[in-house]
DNA sequence: GAGGCATGTACACGGTTGTTTACTTACGCC
DNA sequence: GGCGTAAGTAAACAACCGTGTACATGCCTC
């Protein structure tokens, strides 16, 4: 008799490891495919654990959805670099950081599901646009951190999730000099 | 005996009008939900027709896609006004006009299935990039369109699918007015 | 007016979904 | 060192999905 069947290799049992596996599949998975065609199932495949420990930690799929907003929205690096800088150091960032653009892409693409969306909403409000809306500083801070929204919501929608021939990797410089004018133009506005 | 039971009204039967009754039922669906969220059976049902006659006359789900984008992508009534005037006609007609910003929502929210997201990038290239570029003429025709369609994805996507605060409807005129002025710099940057 | 075909209907099929339950197993504390 | 509890597992549930099939019926033509 060789042994006793092996079984299970013994595996390790840590439930910290187990949640971040969990999340990072989800980032992962929800910025390329959203919230409504990721599956629970998928998820746990790729970070290699059980399906049902995702309703046991997150209680839902919609508690996985706003567990992944609330760790990868973060835009606070973006707030302490050069004031004069703002533009070039943002088209840098998401333009030459790997996945910069997921969390956006994961809002965007799950915007169908009533759940995710309003999610989405809120973390985006009270994340990014008070955050930056502060940072921007009077006059019409607001407004301002708002037309931010729209020039990086539409470049990076354009980009990574409509991409279309004349935004292909290769023909991407032009776009990202009128980009840096654009969003410093914005920042500037205040210290005319 | 009052009578034999009525069965149905006798429904006349119109198979172009349950074609346009599905693609208008479709078409409302698709821009609030996107593909993925929709079911054949509620178009069937909006639509007033039997959800089987949906698989009849499109083939699938994805032929329903493809029939409703073909149907509502025209921007060619966008390229016959004043050109210098452009900026505040298109304010005016995707903020006034009920709707308008439908086909652009159907496709982002929609973006998440690999099917609807390869037949929203075909149509969008086909018939919006390629007669918008022809319209705006030298120097930089595809990157100048390439622009336009960054500013007026992420002016959409920010007021109608990610609405946040500052782009409320009540303080939406400063925007406007910002956009008016960014996308006729883009019409003009040819005949500077 | 009768036949034939387009139109519309009802229903079942296989598959997938999110979630829950009952169960087994490993780790840490007394 | 045994035991309790947390961690992980397997399976099944009901609901929904897109699609296909078999059948009924109304309209047009000859």
């Amino acid at each position: 008799m060789p042994r006793t069947e092996p079984k299970k290799p013994t595996r390790q049992r840590d439930a910290d490891r187990t949640r971040t596996a969990i999340l990072d599949a989800a980032r992962t998975l929800f910025s390329t495919r959203g919230f409504t065609n990721t599956g629970v199932r998928e998820v746990a495949e790729l970070a290699g654990v059980n399906s049902a420990l995702v309703g046991r930690y997150f209680g839902s799929k919609e508690g996985l959805y706003r567990a992944t907003l609330e760790r990868i929205i973060d835009i606070s690096p973006m707030l302490h670099g050069d004031r004069r800088r703002f533009g070039v150091d943002m088209v840098a960032i998401f333009c030459d950081t790997q996945d910069a653009s997921g969390p956006l892409a994961m809002m965007i693409l799950s915007a169908a599901d009533p759940a995710a969306h309003a999610a989405s909403i809120e973390f985006l409000q009270t994340k990014v646009m008070v955050p930056l809306a502060a940072w921007l500083g009077p006059p019409n801070a607001e407004e301002r951190a708002a037309r931010l929204n729209i020039l990086w919501t539409g470049f990076l929608t354009s980009w990574k999730l409509l991409p279309l021939e004349p935004l292909s990797d290769a023909r991407i410089a032009s776009t990202r000099r009128w980009l840096e004018a654009a969003t410093q133009a914005i920042v500037d506005e205040g210290t005319g």
